[in-house]
DNA sequence: ATTGTTATTGAATGACTGTTCAAATTTTGC
DNA sequence: GCAAAATTTGAACAGTCATTCAATAACAAT
């Protein structure tokens, strides 16, 4: 029917998602992208629209990636307390291996308090994460995991601070930041983890 | 000597200061500074320097601010006990009032990780929060306060990441933030809260 | 008054911003 | 081979960016 596209857009689409990830919103210029995706401002605009429904469907194709990831570890055939020991040695490997952040947890930092809309944007994508740690909670109360809560939505919603929690002191510490996880998840199971590993008294 | 100055430096810095906690760095134009201020931008870079020793500046003094009103939660005289629940009500208050963020971690999120100068000062800012912190719970754990670690480096290091939760869940869903503190707290005290308030079965 | 010093002013700078568009190119269907 | 349709190209646009600076003004000391 008419010429095809020479470019890849899911490459494209990736290479875009990188630089946005990498340097934020405001510090990454048209010519950065042009730079990275290897298309012309004019095959940009055509096939992504302009810089901000870009970076939209960046951030919407990265969210797509961590609940599909999330999924994997959450609904994993094994007791609810294992899953829950390799959420957060997941998250904790996530840390290392990104030092630029997550770039959901950067858009929301980032994003303008006055600008509703895409706040509800990354609000929406943040819920979806929540629901899959609801409904996971949801089981794992029913299998009597010693939890601080028996309220899903309670653990759900302690799961996302750690979240925020752990991507702000893995910016603030990275050094220190191994130890952090194994500890929020004793806190989650209410064990006051040293009392358990203290040398025996001679 | 000379010419004295027509504008009040501390007011200068305090207006750009909100200008840049508002918006952030990237976000944040000289003439919004310009207008902020009611300086010129002659005068403006007069008194300090460019756009990026201005962001330094400010930064600082709202670090300042920070950290006094940190001393004033953690030196009252009062049990351990006391003086946690008042921070978190107060860290709570904080972030009703100010649903632009913490300027702090809002810098820390912004900053380019390749960027080590500006990621060192932002680090050193927080590590005297962190001390605080750490102060505080040397003398808590000395009081015996039942805490869910006897180590007070880690204890802070926990509350940090409170503080970077907490922050991330009131820009992600300011209307259920409200319950989040007590319930951290609790979990710092190791307290698993339901099991205390379920209502007596008849 | 004059001089030295500092502050104020705002126009000007050159670089870079996001975005557009008409021309050229490449394909498919006839 | 021709027409229709879609893609590529990159120059050009108007606007904004951070920053500079020479001219002007206001003070203190002499």
């Amino acid at each position: 029917m008419a010429r095809p596209k020479q470019y890849n857009p899911d490459t494209a689409l990736k290479n875009g998602m990188e630089t946005f990830w990498h340097k934020g919103f405001d510090a990454t210029s048209m010519t950065n992208l042009v730079d990275a995706t290897g298309l012309k401002p004019g095959s940009l605009y055509g096939a992504f629209g302009n810089k901000r429904t870009f970076y939209r469907k960046t951030l919407e194709a990265y969210a797509e990636q961590m609940v599909t990831q999330l999924d994997e570890v959450l609904t994993q055939e094994r007791p609810a307390l294992e899953t829950l020991e390799a959420f957060y040695a997941f998250f904790l490997n996530f840390c290392v291996d990104t030092p630029q952040g997550c770039f959901m947890v950067n858009a929301l930092f980032d994003a303008d308090i006055d600008d509703q809309e895409q706040l509800t944007h990354i609000q929406g994508l943040f819920a979806q994460m929540e629901q899959r740690l609801k409904t996971f909670f949801e089981k794992a109360v029913a299998e009597k995991v010693p939890l601080v809560s028996q309220d899903p939505d309670m653990l759900a919603k302690i799961v996302m601070t750690h979240i925020y929690g752990l991507r702000g002191f893995a910016k603030y510490r990275p050094d220190q930041l191994a130890a952090l996880p194994e500890r929020l998840l004793a806190m989650l199971l209410c064990m006051p983890t040293e009392i358990h590993c203290d040398p025996p008294e001679k």
